[in-house]
DNA sequence: AACAAAAATTTCCTATTGGAAACTTTTGTA
DNA sequence: TACAAAAGTTTCCAATAGGAAATTTTTGTT
């Protein structure tokens, strides 16, 4: 048998690939290693977790030893199976840290406030400067769709939950659509939105711009 | 040929299986439902999309019509290629999405369950692919820091909301530190993070990476 | 150390994947 | 409608995945 992995070699030609032609190099990946952790984490054996995924012990072995490329089948059985977390299987190994540490704690009420006339903003995590996200928790004082006099409209998406009471969300393409306590949205932030309390007490959510 | 996909009768087999002895039953997934909406929302042939993936266009074809169930390799290079959401895949169908001003709601509780031995994420807005950030409400299960086998590290930033109960924030190089209702963090997801409950009742979270 | 039991790996084999090319269907244009 | 070009599907085959069982390695006990 080859001592080096068929898939491995594949990835290879793929790189040279793809810089003679356009895009996407695909990097290792090392999915055995991550999956022996996981399964060791665990105090499984091979067969236990067998039992589990309803994959064969050997073919279990092979995967962690990279000597095969799973198919999407078998890498589900392993997801539900031994209830992997998902990023961390598509992610890269990650040399142990050294890397950027950075950590920004935001205690109840301590934000940064910013008052505009419908929105009450409480900036969060305002220490730590170039993020990729923007994390913000608002109180939405508007009461009527007339209060905003335009579309907000801004570059990038955004999330929202919704923290306390009800609300109504306006959006450009889309008739309004009243959001509770636990509901979500995503949307992007080009298309015109803007929100109204619809609660006694006006409604508060979290909102996360990137 | 036949003309049932042969990994979906191996699925069926896996039912059964788990059914007499333990857990997890992997459900169709449709996978190649999924890679052709993303590939038609960008408007690319097969010819196309196979330059960016490397894979043939025959088997881009084939994984399409559900008549492969394609290796993890194979899959790597169709994230890579597409620039797909990795949960998007290991999550349900669901409907598709439109382009430009994109919006998805998520209602309460009816988000995509994604339980793990630590954690219990429901994942937010899966219906959207190619996004920004991916947002989950998060259950926390674990108990202890000594549930975790190693720091979970990932690529990203990372922002947390606390939801209800209190939990112990641990990061590789900084001191735990409890966080309560209302509290935030923001930090970098290199850095290895875990979180461990310690309200009563299983702290919640809301999680958004990018 | 020697042995037995448990766990992991490897072998051997069949079934499935993935690529090249042939073939079919769809699209658009006169 | 007829035709050509583009897009998508299927076929065929070599390469690879996955399962059962044999083999090797590790672990634990005397």
């Amino acid at each position: 048998m080859s001592d080096e992995p068929h898939f491995l070699r594949e990835e290879r030609v793929e790189i040279s690939r793809a810089d003679a032609n356009s895009e996407a190099a695909v990097e290792p990946l090392q999915l055995g290693k991550r999956v022996r952790e996981i399964r060791l984490s665990q105090n499984l054996t091979l067969e236990e977790a067998s039992k589990r995924t309803g994959l064969a012990r050997s073919t279990l072995s092979k995967i962690e030893n990279e000597q095969i490329s799973p198919t999407f089948s078998a890498v589900n059985k392993l997801v539900k199976g031994l209830g992997i977390d998902i990023p961390q299987l598509f992610s890269q190994p990650k040399r142990s840290a050294a890397a950027g540490g950075r950590r920004d704690i935001t205690r109840t009420g301590t934000g940064t406030p910013h008052p505009t006339p419908t929105y009450e903003h409480e900036m969060l995590a305002t220490q730590l400067t170039s993020k990729k996200m923007i994390p913000y928790r608002t109180t939405v004082r508007a009461r009527s769709f007339e209060e905003y006099p335009e579309w907000v409209r801004h570059d990038g998406e955004e999330f929202l939950y919704v923290l306390k009471g009800s609300l109504l969300f306006y959006t450009e393409f889309y008739e309004p659509i009243e959001l509770f306590e636990g509901d979500s949205a995503y949307y992007d932030c080009e298309m015109g939105h803007s929100l109204v309390s619809t609660s006694e007490a006006d409604a508060e959510v979290i909102w996360v711009t990137a």
